[in-house]
DNA sequence: CTGAAAGCGCTAACAA
DNA sequence: TTGTTAGCGCTTTCAG
């Protein structure tokens, strides 16, 4: 930079207003440092901004890569985040390395706000390692004080799932969870809960599963020896709905005419024409815009409470879902 | 970091020894360091030491998470990454941000090497913008001047599944291709080459795709649509094999006594048990070594010319091939 | 084994 | 509109 200011003749300081884009120097100023700027190559070196600035302006993000609908938030978290003045960095949550380590390496980086995106342990460790930075986070297995959570309403979801099939006139729903992984206990209270409004308490059953295709797949398979098969099943996911799908189809079943299937997340998998899922949406947008304003909330608008930020989910009707059979 | 030194009645530098591992502090000072650390809170800042220190020991990561085996090389790269003593540094490339300015985003963070996976558009942009940094570029559409390249042979590996299914007695073999994305043009290359070789050039025949499941699926249906289907047929990767799969499955046939199907990449989706899907298998671990060998080459070892690391690939037969039925 | 001092490249506060 | 100064938190070099 001192190269640049040399070249140009005037003091480093202006040449660093001109990068930062503050009012402060004459435009033909501005110019002749860009051209100088561009001879020499120049690149601003953001290890010493980020060294020398009051404020990093930069938003961790924690992530797994393995679930599109993750994968969805990621992309649009970079728009969302741009729109306040903020730039990402990111970590990946990967075998081998756990979360608390992708945290350091985001804090190390001075992140002013770390957005987790649906972390399958509990935050409350990461809130001591994260001291006093906010904690933003998607989608989480379990709430934690002092985090802030963004979230769909897993529960109406659901039931909206649920209606939708009772609508088209099932009884016999069965519900394969996600374990304990993020948001699946909600999603098997809100499955119980609506089969019990719909009176339908007798037909509950709830197979065992982790979000993962082969999960899904081992349930079909299960239902498919058992003989006595639901005539609608309601996924914990869309890859377990996929895995769901598959098996079926590969048994010779038709879907919707045999089973119907309902997926959760909307993720691209459903929107396939194959898949064609019947899906429970969750506006990736959306959350990721609560993400990044609840992070700004805390950062520049002085909110100390938590907040709990639930979304309304849609349900999506395609083709895997249609009336059973009469039988 | 003062904190703790004058907490330990000890200068400075002593702490940073012990921060670092490096030899030159008694052990009993290094405990008291850590202990008195960890009762501040004290947490070493990346930023200043990335700005003090001669050497980053960072890598910089461009990646897309939209393909489950550029996912896999990711994961791959922490550990091979660690064990030479690197760092690294993630930046996405989404819809809205091209890959210059994720490379930008790296270069300013002084990543040392930028690692590049399955870039869509052309290096030599990149080349300029990165300067004097090395660039390994994984799976690359083109290669540039300049910038090392790791890759599996793919002609290689393409003539392995045409050699795969000739054995199994098949004739009338179609290519979906993945047009211009990374390696299609090599793959497509490959298939006419084994082809010709078998003598089956009559039976030639390649269908425009995009490496996507819809290609994938929209291949299918063409093939139904005319009537005349191979009996089997090469996927440009996983996903788009994939589509062609299910497609097939909905219309009713059955994979692989009406028509085998071998995929690319080797992905978690070939290896879905519901998918079982025969795939030309690139090795991620084996790939994330290469590459971040090249770079530890170009930084460690003087290395200054180009390298172009070709990796065999080899096929994994599943079950979703099989001789063709008498006809 | 330990300490003092210089400075990485930049920004912020002030002075001109 | 421009320049001066001080220093962010750490590492490095050299001297004890």
């Amino acid at each position: 930079m001192s190269d640049v200011a040399a070249r140009v003749g005037v003091s480093q300081a202006l040449v660093s207003l001109v990068f930062r884009n503050q009012p402060g120097a004459s435009s033909l100023t501005r110019q002749r440092v860009f051209q100088a700027a561009e001879e020499l190559g120049y690149r601003p070196d953001t290890a010493a901004q980020l060294l020398r600035r009051t404020r990093s302006r930069q938003l961790g993000v924690l992530f797994t890569m393995r679930h599109p609908h993750d994968v969805g938030v990621v992309e649009a978290l970079y728009p969302a985040a741009e729109k306040h003045g903020y730039h990402l960095a990111l970590s990946a949550m990967v075998a081998d390395r756990d979360e608390r380590q992708a945290v350091e390496q985001l804090l190390g980086l001075r992140s002013e706000a770390i957005i987790i995106i649906g972390a399958e342990s509990s935050p409350q460790n990461l809130v001591t390692v994260a001291g006093p930075t906010p904690l933003i986070e998607i989608n989480p297995c379990t709430r934690a004080a002092g985090v802030d959570v963004v979230r769909t309403a897993n529960s109406k979801g659901i039931r909206q799932a649920v209606d939708h099939l009772t609508g088209l006139g099932h009884r016999a729903i069965t519900h394969i969870d996600g374990g304990t992984m993020p948001a699946a206990d909600e999603r098997r209270r809100g499955y119980r809960t609506a089969m019990r409004r719909h009176g339908l308490a007798e037909h509950i059953q709830i197979l065992p599963g982790d979000y993962t295709e082969e999960s899904g797949a081992r349930a079909a398979r299960e239902l498919l020896q058992q003989g006595e098969l639901p005539t609608a099943i309601i996924a914990g996911n869309d890859r377990c709905a996929h895995g769901v799908l598959n098996t079926f189809l590969r048994a010779g079943l038709t879907v919707p005419t045999d089973v119907s299937i309902v997926g959760y997340d909307d993720s691209q998998l459903a929107q396939l024409s194959f898949i064609d899922l019947t899906s429970v949406r969750q506006d990736v947008t959306e959350v990721a815009r609560l993400a990044v304003q609840a992070a700004v909330e805390r950062l520049d608008e002085g909110r100390t409470v938590d907040r709990d930020i639930v979304l309304d989910p849609t349900l999506v009707v395609r083709g895997s879902t249609g009336p059973p059979r009469a039988r």
